[in-house]
RNA sequence: GUGGGCAUAGCUCAGUUGGUUAGAGCGCCGGAUUGUGGUUCCGGAGGUCGUCGGUUCAAAUCCGAUUGUCCACCCCA
């Protein structure tokens, strides 16, 4: 047999988890120092918790996993004959995947809505599954990372995402855009128009502005059933354009001024940009009326984040929502999160060469023996260089130093540490650098101190 | 879910109108060098041509199916 993964799903091999421990290690950082809890959820979920959550594509992406035992035995006869897959469905399984982290998040704040305190900030970096058609960048099984703070309508809550995003794009070394924009703001542009009714179409279609033009738009609102001068119209009010933050353009007052709804949404970004106006952001932030997104249950402010140069897509995305938990029984909590695209980022970085050198659980000294009592003798060193915290490992046999030396290349190691009859006896060992190939005779003690604080630095030599 | 491209050594890829023993570069192993990797030189190993079936005297090459992968939609991270 010959072995192999299953589509859309990968392995994470050595070199590519520290550098994705890197990633995430600065993400929990900077959630944590936010305030953000550590939160976990189980891989499955009850199918009843995750279905009609995600709209109709949505739920043909959700990986059902099979009843145990005879599931068959349970199963819909009737379904089963004439062979309707989705009627069959319920009888054979009664559990699925995680799709997202939101639903489940919603879940346990409705379940444990008593012993939370409010506002309640969490954050949680899990893998999700979608049976989706793999792409580049697109997998079947992917990390989400989200951070949340549900039962507070404060828009301090979208200052505080947009600086988190803008913290750590920064600390990660990406130059991004964080887009803003408002649901409301839109359902007025839609209330203007006239195609109150045709809302979700019109966010669907302005949604793809910058990458299908504003005659791709047109196209496609028509095709959705909006009427062409009312789409002519909302690609008008569009033309203005992107604006910095801060600096509302003043043609959207005039425009909504007939639209209670669409006036809230442009109060709502005052709000937020009066929040933002004296921070100091290093990445820019962006008011974009044709930012739209897709997920239905957004209310209020959404964000989406894009690399400056990249055709990557979006590395992130979130927004309010203040109606999620009703679904789960608990009305009347609000809610505002963000999800960072951490494989998207992860590959942009890869591109870059924006991971270290050095990364911490990475090995940093192999030991290499040239005789078998100084194999012995380097087998007892390592008790001292591990007893310091110092990431240490020994060749398993005293082999020939250039199969030694290739296997320390190989294996990325920075540091080498040769022990031979001489060293040995003088207690001065051979530590060399294997990047710059120096390399110099060093007490133990002396190695300690080069190596004791965690990833060696670049002049440790 | 819809439409299309691709599948040959560990990796990236050549391979003529179907015709003897399927090639290259990189990597790997060994040696030059018995205390020095990454550079150089010499030698070597490694392939059921994704899988199954069909056409043919003859298939990596043509046809069908299937699986995987990539791309564009749909949707999304």
């Amino acid at each position: 047999m010959k072995p192999s993964l299953p589509k859309g799903t990968r392995d994470f091999g050595p070199q590519q988890m520290l550098k994705r421990n890197y990633l995430f290690g600065i993400l929990r950082r900077a959630f944590e120092r936010y305030g953000y809890q550590p939160l976990e959820t189980p891989a499955m979920e009850k199918l009843s918790t995750l279905t009609g959550k995600y709209g109709e594509e949505g739920d043909k992406l959700l990986f059902k996993i099979l009843n145990n035992g005879d599931y068959l035995a349970k199963a819909d006869r009737e379904a089963l004959a004439a062979l309707d897959a989705q009627r069959l469905t319920p009888s054979i399984s009664k559990r699925g995947l995680r799709y997202d982290l939101t639903v489940p998040f919603a879940r346990y704040v409705a379940m444990n809505r008593h012993e939370l305190s409010f506002p309640f900030k969490r954050y949680q970096i899990q893998p999700v599954w979608r049976a989706d058609r793999p792409q580049r960048g697109r997998y079947q099984e992917f990390f989400q990372c989200d951070a949340d703070v549900v039962g507070s309508d404060s828009l301090m809550y979208e200052a505080e995402l947009v600086l988190l995003y803008d913290t750590v794009f920064t600390e990660i070394g990406l130059s991004v855009e964080i887009r803003i924009n408002n649901r409301k703001l839109l359902q007025g542009l839609a209330e203007s128009c006239g195609i109150a009714d045709r809302f979700v179409e019109m966010t669907v279609a302005i949604d793809k502005l910058d990458k299908i033009g504003s005659e791709g738009v047109l196209e496609e609102m028509k095709k959705r059933g909006i009427d062409g001068a009312a789409a002519t119209r909302v690609l008008e009010r569009l033309a203005e354009g992107k604006a910095p933050a801060g600096e509302l353009p003043k043609g959207w007052k005039d425009f909504l001024r007939n639209s209670p709804v669409g006036k809230k949404g442009l109060a709502e970004l005052e709000e937020v940009f009066a929040y933002l106006e004296d921070r100091t952001l290093q990445q820019a932030v962006v008011f974009d009326p044709s930012l739209a997104r897709g997920l239905s249950y957004y209310t209020g402010c959404i964000f989406e984040v894009v690399a400056v140069d990249g055709q990557m897509g979006s590395l992130g995305g979130g927004g309010r929502y203040d109606e999620l938990t009703n679904l789960f029984g608990l009305p009347g909590v609000s809610g505002v999160g963000i999800s960072f695209g951490v494989e998207r980022i992860y590959d942009l970085m890869e591109e870059k060469g924006l991971f270290p050198e050095e990364l911490s659980g990475q090995l940093q000294l192999l030991l290499i023996a040239l005789d078998e009592e100084s194999h012995r003798h380097a087998f007892g060193l390592l008790e001292t260089l591990r007893g310091e915290g110092i990431s240490a490992d020994l060749y398993p046999q005293p082999a020939k130093l250039k199969k030694q030396m290739k296997y320390a290349n190989a294996s990325g190691v920075p540091y080498v540490l040769m022990v031979g009859e001489e060293e040995r006896v003088s207690g001065s060992y051979t530590f060399k650098d294997m990047r710059s190939g120096e390399q110099k005779q060093c007490s133990l003690e002396q190695i300690v101190i080069n190596l004791a604080s965690g990833p060696p630095s670049q002049d440790s030599l």
